[in-house]
DNA sequence: CAGAATCCTATGTGATACTG
DNA sequence: CAGTATCACATAGGATTCTG
């Protein structure tokens, strides 16, 4: 049998469960959303995230970028740093996913209090 | 904005996050894929999930059995109870989304430790 | 602006033993 | 056979403070 082994050292025999591990993180879907449409600056996707602490939010991108979801390029401007990440071919091939798992979500999960 | 109420009384406001709650549980995606093939008893699960505790596994097919993607059923015989768990048509619509998860994480997830 | 370091809490998971 | 109960542990997530 195969055993998958993830660039955050974890092992999974289980490719689903290899994927969840990445996906399944609290802020990633937003992350990949957000970047699906263009490259985010760090300040940016924290103004985007505004419930996500930055220490969460600077690991999530560290899991994304050890996996190659995402690539990170920095540039010093005016004495300030900025970092800019965006997805990358492997992360765009998962976007399809990604989409049919919020379509999903939406179809089958919502469910209105009022209406409850 | 839309909120997503599931049954375990958890919200969301992202689907995918809400939908990577049901699926991410660590062993979900075994569970899933095992019920896709055909119904199975909680035995058999246990026998299928070596790895997994009786209360664990009893933990997640609750969450299925509460999010109405799989139901449950006992019967009484020979004086022992048999209690057999199927996917319900929720569960199998999801099924495809499972799927692609799984090829996709043996398309781009694999890494041999002796090729790397 | 981006981030690292520290501390704290909630939750998920697991081992074991017990019950109808 | 199919659970439940209890204890213990690892991890994820968040709040706050500090730095280049």
């Amino acid at each position: 049998m195969n055993e998958i082994y993830l660039a955050n050292n974890t092992t999974f025999n289980c490719p689903v469960e290899a994927t969840t591990s990445l996906i399944g993180k609290k802020w990633v879907p937003s992350i990949l959303m957000l970047l699906a449409d263009k490259p985010y600056r760090f300040g940016q996707l924290q103004a985007a995230l505004t419930k996500c602490s930055k220490k969460v939010l600077k690991q999530q991108l560290n899991l994304l970028s050890a996996s190659d979801l995402i690539s990170n390029t920095k540039a010093t401007v005016a004495n300030t740093v900025e970092s800019t990440y965006q997805l990358t071919p492997l992360g765009q091939s998962l976007m399809p996913i990604v989409f049919a798992m919020k379509h999903w979500g939406n179809q089958h999960l919502i469910c209105n209090r009022e209406s409850a």
